[in-house]
DNA sequence: TAGGACATGTAATCAGTTACATGATTAA
DNA sequence: TTAATCATGTAACTGATTACATGTCCTA
């Protein structure tokens, strides 16, 4: 049977469990706000639980629930070797991955800055940058976790990526706000809401 | 009546009808795909065209058919004083714009490194480091048409920051190269999916 | 006169989120 | 004993894409 087509959400969901161990999808979802989220984001919980039994429908993982028979007793999942097969396969696929998709709430304002007020544009940058700080914060903890653990080497790599792409758009953000600053005071105000 | 709540891609299609001029759902979704991408993303034709008929039935666009009556003909939209009065209501909501979404897939893949050749994971980067070099092309396209009209100051700095960060997009590719080299041929091949 | 760009739309589907319900276990 | 965290799930919705249908206008 060839790979079937799947959202790159469930092969994000298939390599948390391609890792040493099994885990509930509860302890997946805290993995992937701690450290998938920084280059991929993080689905909710409601989607981890859905792809899980999609995966296990596939044969791609099992679990195992450690209460007897209660239902929505605590469920353990772990790949198997059909599982981790199908995930070389994705892995090594020669077609294109997906395009980058960035959504990016801060600069779509910027974008549509002369309906607003340059202070107030100012300001949400300034916020951004804050922001980014925090998130670099948090970064350089799942960095600090993941060290020295070898079997951690790849998703080493892509933290250290994550921490240097904060860092970038933190500078990229210092950037604007001196773009922002050199459009000068000359720049009318918006349009008073005064509408007709 | 309070601004409604509405996805941000309403607004970015409002804020595209917010620039001098009229236009036809068609020319939005061009220049989206030529400069709304590079940091937010463009919407398919068909988004945009329902996004049109929900922001009319707000009354924040209105439409003019050049064809006297046929059905589907072309259709020229304008942005109201309502609709600019509720975008710069939302580009000026002090609430936190949403949280910058950034889907990577060539890190998913390199996140998930061990289970890969590491040629393939090297040639992987090396092709998105390409990737990168042709946007680029692209966003300083859209900059020079942007160049010189006064209306477009704000458009012109999302479209540096743009450039910038598909700069440090292609550094930070390079880097992870760096990384993955210094992993070493010390690393284990994949396990073979001779599964079981 | 054929092909490509212009132009608009429908139908089906899907990915993904939010809100909610439920209950066990653990620590203050 | 009370609150937080652990843990799993359903239901409803919606944002957004893909595939398709349709037709015009322009140009090589």
């Amino acid at each position: 049977m060839p790979t079937p087509r799947l959202p790159q959400t469930a092969w994000a969901v298939l390599g948390l469990l391609s890792f040493p161990g099994e885990r509930t999808g509860y302890e997946l979802k805290k993995w992937a706000d701690s450290s998938l989220r920084f280059f991929y984001g993080a689905p909710a919980f409601s989607q981890i639980y859905a792809e899980l039994r999609r995966l296990e429908g596939l044969g791609y993982v099992t679990s195992r629930r450690s209460g007897p028979d209660e239902p929505r007793a605590k469920r353990a999942y772990a790949i198997t070797g059909e599982g981790r097969a199908a995930l070389a396969a994705w892995a090594a696929g020669t077609d294109a991955p997906g395009a980058v998709s960035l959504k990016h709430p801060v600069l779509l304002r910027v974008w549509l800055g002369h309906l607003a007020e340059p202070e107030r544009l100012r300001a949400l940058v300034a916020e951004h940058v804050a922001h980014t700080e925090r998130e670099l914060k948090g970064v350089r903890e799942a960095l600090a976790r993941a060290d020295g653990v070898e079997a951690w080497a790849h998703p080493q790599i892509a933290l250290r990526w994550s921490e240097r792409r904060l860092e970038a758009e933190g500078e990229l953000a210092r950037g604007m706000l001196a773009d922002l600053a050199a459009l000068g005071p000359g720049q009318p105000a918006p349009d008073p809401p005064t509408c007709g």
